[in-house]
DNA sequence: TTGCAATTCAAACACTTGTATGAAACTATC
DNA sequence: GATAGTTTCATACAAGTGTTTGAATTGCAA
């Protein structure tokens, strides 16, 4: 027991370089040197490199999984058990849109790492990852319950696009910026939101019963 | 002069190995093997395993762009100089969806190479990314071109969300696959290409003048 | 054939990686 | 204050990386 401070050195340290440089270049003895802590230290505390990262994923996914369910549950319990999409929407991907754009001062380690997570996907992580199903499949439903006479195909896409605009827009955010020449402003990360969760919502409401049909397509 | 045999067969080798397995966990040894040539062959030819990636993605970049262009060129032409925003998105994201969606059997490791490229961002391929952005501004031209009173900015994000949609199910089709309990087909690529197209649409035109408005839409 | 340049090859090099070791330093209980 | 258990530390290790080397082999022109 004792100190644990080594512990949560080396795990803050590994967050905050994971988020910065992601899981490629970032070695066990640029971990212990942000840490201040002997080489020896990680895989004494963890056991292995892999376990570390491993231990990291798991306790920043149930955090942030946690938080996006706390919105969705206080907005559906708000709402009598079914919540507006657009809410049910803004509390899937507002709070990693906040935790990874705005002003740098306050942008959070977790969010940060969590995306490189996703993007990255080393080994350790790979194993766990298929909790994050469960937790998709809970705003899966909740989405169901706010547009009943959707599909879940449609549910499912629209989901799926969703987070694709939310974690592209991060990953990317940059490249935008530069490709806009500025013009696209990702400090203001409440547009970006409302963005996202505008189109998102269009996806999902639009054509109603007769889904997607632009150009042509016969419809299922 | 003499064979070439043997450069082909290591990009060759070189272009399947990443497209599959990602830059991160292929090595030169892997290469040389899938390419049955001898180890010095890489530095022999190319000079670095650096120089190598960075040949291989110049390469297919200038032809991927070529590809989008010509179709953008074509449509734009039959347009006469204006081509219908559906058009010019289907140009954008459906080389790249047909490329790595669909039948196992007929995926491009050329589209798959680009998409690795376009995730993992290593350190030979980022320098030359720049060049992407001007092709990038051709296709933000054409979709102002074919709404002209839309605002720069909106037409920015609505090239952003087209691009995380399509780069987005591309790399998590098996998640979607799983999430949706095989609801959601990611082998009908021309449904893919469609409801990607639709939903970038509907986020281009949707609203008019006012922009985003979150709960609901004015609809144009 | 002879000669010469281009190419291939096996082997080794220098370096970095994660991990293991055993002694030293610390901490707390008796 | 001695002792047992925990934690730190410098150091070494084994394995894997990209790269280099120099001798063999090949291909082709004279």
């Amino acid at each position: 027991m004792a100190s644990d401070h080594t512990r949560s050195a080396i795990l803050a340290a590994a967050e905050r370089l994971y988020a910065d440089r992601g899981f490629g270049d970032v070695t066990l003895r640029d971990i212990v040197a942000e840490a201040n802590v002997n080489l020896a230290a990680v895989n004494y505390h963890f056991g292995s490199k892999d376990e570390l990262i491993a231990e990291l994923f798991v306790s920043r996914s149930i955090a942030t999984n946690r938080e996006r369910l706390r919105e969705l549950k206080a907005a559906e319990e708000q709402g009598g058990g079914r919540a507006p999409i657009e809410v049910i929407l803004r509390a899937l991907v507002g709070p990693t849109l906040r935790g990874c754009l705005g002003p740098e001062n306050q942008r959070s380690t977790a969010a940060r790492f969590m995306i490189r997570a996703s993007i990255e996907s080393v080994p350790p992580i790979r194993r766990i990852k298929n909790r994050e199903l469960d937790h998709l499949r809970k705003f899966a439903g909740a989405m169901r319950r706010a547009l009943p006479d959707r599909s879940d195909v449609d549910i499912y896409w629209g989901l799926n696009f969703a987070l694709a605009m939310a974690h592209h827009t991060i990953r990317e955010s940059e490249r935008l910026t530069k490709l806009s020449e500025g013009k696209c402003d990702l400090d203001d990360v409440e547009d970006v939101v409302a963005r996202v969760v505008s189109v998102a919502t269009m996806a999902l409401t639009a054509g109603k019963v007769e889904a997607k049909a632009p150009s042509r397509i016969a419809a299922r």
